[in-house]
DNA sequence: TTGAAAAACTAATCATATTAGTTATAATAT
DNA sequence: ATATTATAACTAATATGATTAGTTTTTCAA
């Protein structure tokens, strides 16, 4: 007698989103997932394409959210300041949603569009937060890229209880962020050593 | 008649490592290795504690390999010259073993002994190969923080293919490494404002 | 050579994902 | 309002893998 329930994919991913941020992406099962909203696992895949299926959605939905938290630290700030809030809003979001943020960094098929493009929008906002520097478009992307490996990898570190010492795990972000601004300077200093522009 | 294989945890972890390599941590199962090894699955649990038992074993081999190669790349060398030694070992050895490089960072237990002692033979690595700049022992485990956030975050980034554009890589690990080393001179040359020594 | 320990085995169980086929509900068109 | 259609739930069944229990074979040392 008691009314079937009729999910949408939106609570579907929010529900996930819960599961993963407590319990870890690994331990994501469409049983539980199913349980927790009231519904058989089979009835999953009227909305998406099994446990692979939902994980691709998740880091879709994960990096457009990291997109969104980054760009709203960022915004009317630039230059240093910039990359600051920005860093500093990328470590947030995986500290508020650890399951999430593993979930964009470890999902099933990298050829989706749909994931590139949002990763894609992710890497021209920095891209955007750098122009302040007048470096060339290809130095930009080296830059780029490296912020990102800072950010993905003090992040993951800090989850997997990496640093282990007792010694203040936010002075060394702020200390590693330094050093690299830092050294974006020291380049921008050296352009023709490096030539940009 | 055909004899039956006399296995140790050597050889299973040898070839385990093989298979995480070609096919990815999350695709070992025990059933493959069994195979592979010529057993049946469950004469694995005389060797191991079960599959996460197993990656456990393969984080901590993965850990000391990891640091044997990059002693191997450090020895003879210091300052700059050592770190970035150092740093092209370790993603070296990432490419190499993707598979076992990955269970050095997704381990089921990380209050294992072993395993942390292992981390922090790297760990102290690096911390000597930092003191050629005299650092306050504070300052020196930021930075070697700081330089694991971007070689761990580098590595995984390339593996994950999340390098879309067609920009060469090793020139953005190498723009990457020379920003933090010329961040860090920054900082020895301002040691009065970093309070170090 | 015999007895104990180690390491293999078979058989069975449990957890999950997934597929096939069916039924109930909601939305839409007549 | 009612009939039709699409959606989204369901049950039942299958497949894969890990794991446990209990047994047998082999090795090694006394």
């Amino acid at each position: 007698m008691s009314q079937r329930i009729r999910l949408d994919l939106s609570i579907i991913l929010q529900k996930a989103t819960e599961l993963v941020d407590e319990n870890g992406l690994d331990h994501l099962s469409l049983g539980k997932l199913a349980e927790e909203l009231q519904i058989r696992p089979p009835s999953l895949y009227n909305h998406l394409d099994g446990l692979n299926g939902l994980k691709q959605k998740l880091a879709v939905n994960g990096v457009k959210k990291l997109y969104e938290y980054m760009l709203q630290a960022a915004v009317g700030r630039s230059g240093d300041d910039a990359i600051r809030a920005l860093s500093e809003a990328y470590v947030e979001f995986a500290r508020i949603h650890p399951g999430l943020y593993d979930a964009t960094t470890r999902f099933p098929n990298s050829e989706d569009k749909e994931l590139q493009q949002a990763q894609q929008s992710v890497v021209e906002l920095v891209v955007q937060v750098l122009q302040a520097y007048n470096l060339k478009e290809e130095m930009a992307i080296h830059l780029v890229r490296g912020l990102r490996s800072i950010l993905h990898g003090f992040t993951s570190i800090e989850k997997m209880g990496g640093f282990g010492m007792p010694i203040d795990i936010d002075k060394s972000f702020s200390i590693l962020l330094n050093t690299y601004i830092e050294g974006i300077h020291s380049i921008v200093i050296n352009k023709d050593k490096y030539e940009l522009v």
